[in-house]
RNA sequence: GGCCCCGUGGUGUAGCGGACUAACAUGCCACCCUGUCACGGUGGAGAUCGGGGGUUCGAAUCCCCUCGGGGUCGCCA
């Protein structure tokens, strides 16, 4: 019965002119959204199309919340003043497509309905249609209710039908549409690059597709378009941007797809200062728009040094909604007489910690639950020091002291180390002895981690700062040479060129983050734009000149015609609106994402493909997995 | 590749060695109901517990393997 033809059938005339409202020619399903209809609408005639919210049957009176993307609204059905419109509502059922044709009119009194926003009104039928019928979706559509993930994916069409899920496009339009105007306004042109192009050794892995015409050559999907644009820069063009598609072949994570979206931006003769002070001015101006319940420091943005960060925070992406900075005891480690000290000072390591406010109070078992994010950054423990009693922190006596490693501390130690934190009687003091990148990532982790506990990021803060003065270069253990830390195109700060020679681990980049509540909200630098320097560079990074061309000729060549000053920027777009919606990851705001696995439950992607086609590539396959098909189990409801 | 969490009717959960012939809510189906808005009432259908193997007299419950989802480290110039 229910998914009959005569369902189908049970209709009206399909709706047309009418008090001059709709042409003739024409067929017309809507005048209004459902959820814009407000008091003021009162009397008006209206024709509504949309799904199905919910339906109330009365025996007599049906309700049906009819639902589109604008929101709901209550439509009425009485068997008494529209006969025929109240049977095909006793037909409808969730989700079915409806057309209705009604009048607008205030809701009798106490019957308004205070939580939805057209809850002063509701739409009399007049007439209607099912226009579709619907199978009862998977999960629930009107419900506010966790569903699996992977069902959600293999629906994404109806998971993207809730409307909370919804907004999140809304919102994710309007920062799209923000930057356009933004950069617009401002001389940027917005520039395609191709998404076929050349595979780069360096970096992610590439997305790689075969070339046809050229069998055994392959074209990469961009990782992003850093080159281009840069060549775009060559070819004079000053000011580009482009929300451009980013292609990694990398292990996803709550903030990372396969594919994703930067805004990109590139511009010429200008230098760190002004693509910060860009950056700067298009968040200070989308966040309010955005989001004006967050409470954000006016510009400037703090603009902190690399050496800075790390030191204060351990982390080059700080969350600084809160304190709890990091503070040095090293020279204090001798004053204990505890070997993992002595050890760790002897091999250059360092003694860091900072203090958790109120901390004390944690039980023994809290404070052990924190080593695990002390191990997972590959250090052996933590110390944890509970400063106890009444008073300042000068009259510590050992008496005020709880710590496992009590004996082993020295209590000049502990209070170098309390006032160098700020800590007070009620804190926690937590430690950490090791190599200063192991000591730097385990307090990092142990900070964020301490802020959740306590509750001291802000989630109505925007905490907005710049990271600058990057080193160029790491050094490569495994490959026994200078890595770039963000890209062998990035300049050397001016003063820091002569170390290129001397001691290239100490020269600064001109690199930069914009950093957001710990997030990385992008990233960029200014460019090499003198051959010497890159070439200089390009022998730092062990790359002999004919390889430097094989990778880079077309870029080398392309400097040698005149390359302007110039550096950009990228931030991520789908992080940008995670942030802005409040999304736990960037796949609730990513229409079509996949899984931790690479799959697209819903297209079932990645899928084998015919012999002819492979024939026609000149591929043979020498290894293959079954692609999982797409999740049984789809609605039973048209099986019973 | 490592580690952690999860996988029970359509959906969300409970059950964590025997009373489970698997419970609850919701959804679904039928009937009743003129003002509800997560409408209400009555009745009904629906899962062998992701898959495989093992331990046991007995397994949804314990063990091993495996598949899938999520988080995270590695990775992401």
């Amino acid at each position: 019965m229910r998914h009959s033809n005569e369902a189908q059938n049970t209709h009206i005339r399909l709706p047309a002119g009418r008090h001059g409202l709709l042409r003739e020619t024409k067929v017309h399903y809507k005048t209004h959204y459902c959820g814009d209809l407000r008091k003021g609408d009162s009397g008006q005639e209206v024709l509504l199309a949309g799904w199905v919210h919910r339906r109330r049957d009365h025996g007599r009176l049906i309700f049906i919340d009819l639902r589109d993307t604008r929101g709901l609204v209550q439509v009425v059905f009485n068997p008494k003043t529209a006969p025929e419109a109240h049977a095909v509502a006793e037909q409808v059922r969730n989700e079915y497509v409806l057309c209705v044709r009604g009048t607008v009119s205030p809701r009798p009194a106490g019957t308004e309905n205070a939580g939805l926003p057209s809850g002063e009104v509701e739409v009399v039928a007049g007439e209607a249609q099912i226009l579709n019928t619907a199978k009862t979706p998977p999960f629930y559509i009107n419900e506010e209710v966790e569903v699996d993930e992977l069902l959600r994916l293999r629906y994404r069409y109806l998971d993207l039908r809730r409307i909370s899920v919804h907004d999140r496009f809304a919102v994710r339009h309007r920062v799209n549409k923000y930057i356009r105007d933004f950069l617009d306004a401002r001389g940027f042109y917005e520039i395609e690059t191709p998404i076929l192009t050349k595979s780069t050794p360096e970096g992610a892995r590439d997305y790689l597709v075969p070339s046809r015409v050229y069998p055994g050559n392959f074209y990469a999907l961009p990782q992003s378009p850093q080159q281009l644009k840069q060549l775009l820069m060559v070819a004079g063009f000053e000011k580009y941007y482009q929300i451009a598609r980013c292609f990694r072949d990398e292990d996803f994570r709550a903030d990372r797809q396969a594919e994703f979206t930067q805004l990109d931006l590139e511009m010429s003769f200008i230098d760190q200062k002004d693509i910060l002070d860009l950056i700067e001015e298009l968040y200070a101006g989308m966040i309010p728009a955005l989001r004006p319940d967050l409470k954000l420091a006016p510009v400037p943005f703090p603009r902190l040094a690399y050496d800075d960060v790390m030191r204060r925070y351990g982390t080059d992406k700080p969350d600084i909604r809160y304190g709890m900075e990091l503070a040095d005891v090293t020279d204090l480690g001798p004053t204990c007489d505890f070997a993992v000290f002595r050890d760790v000072i002897a091999a250059g390591g360092q003694i860091r910690g900072f203090a958790a406010p109120g901390g004390a109070a944690f039980t023994r078992r809290e404070i052990d639950s924190l080593t695990q994010f002390v191990e997972d950054q590959g250090g052996k423990g933590l110390i944890s020091v509970a400063l106890l009693g009444e008073g300042g922190i000068d009259d510590l006596t050992p008496e005020d002291i709880r710590s496992p490693m009590h004996r082993y501390l020295s209590m000049e130690l502990i209070k170098g180390m309390a006032q160098r934190t700020g800590a007070k009687r009620g804190d926690l003091l937590i430690l950490v002895a090791d190599e200063p990148k192991v000591a730097s990532a385990a307090l990092d982790a142990l900070r964020r981690e301490m802020a959740a506990r306590l509750n001291l990021a802000d989630p109505q803060v925007a905490a907005c700062c710049f990271v600058v003065d990057f080193p160029l270069f790491d050094w490569s253990e495994s490959e026994q040479r200078w890595d770039s830390v963000h890209h062998p195109f990035t300049a050397p700060k001016a003063e820091d060129l002569a170390l290129l020679e001397t001691d290239p681990g100490k020269a600064r980049s001109k690199a930069y983050d914009f950093v957001i509540n710990g997030m990385e909200g992008a990233g960029g630098s200014i460019r090499i734009h003198r051959r010497e320097v890159q070439e200089k560079v390009f022998e730092l990074l062990g790359m002999a000149r004919e390889e430097a061309q094989y990778r880079f000729g077309h870029m080398l060549e392309a400097f040698e015609y005149g390359a302007p000053p110039h550096g950009g920027i990228a931030a991520g777009i789908d992080r940008t609106v995670a942030f802005f919606t409040g999304a736990p990851n960037i796949r609730e705001v990513i229409a079509f994402p996949k899984t931790q696995s690479a799959y697209d439950p819903m297209m079932g992607a990645p899928s084998p493909v015919s012999p002819k086609q492979l024939e026609e590539l000149g591929i043979a396959i020498t290894k293959s997995t079954e692609v999982i098909a797409p999740v049984e189990g789809a609605p039973q409801a048209d099986l019973q």
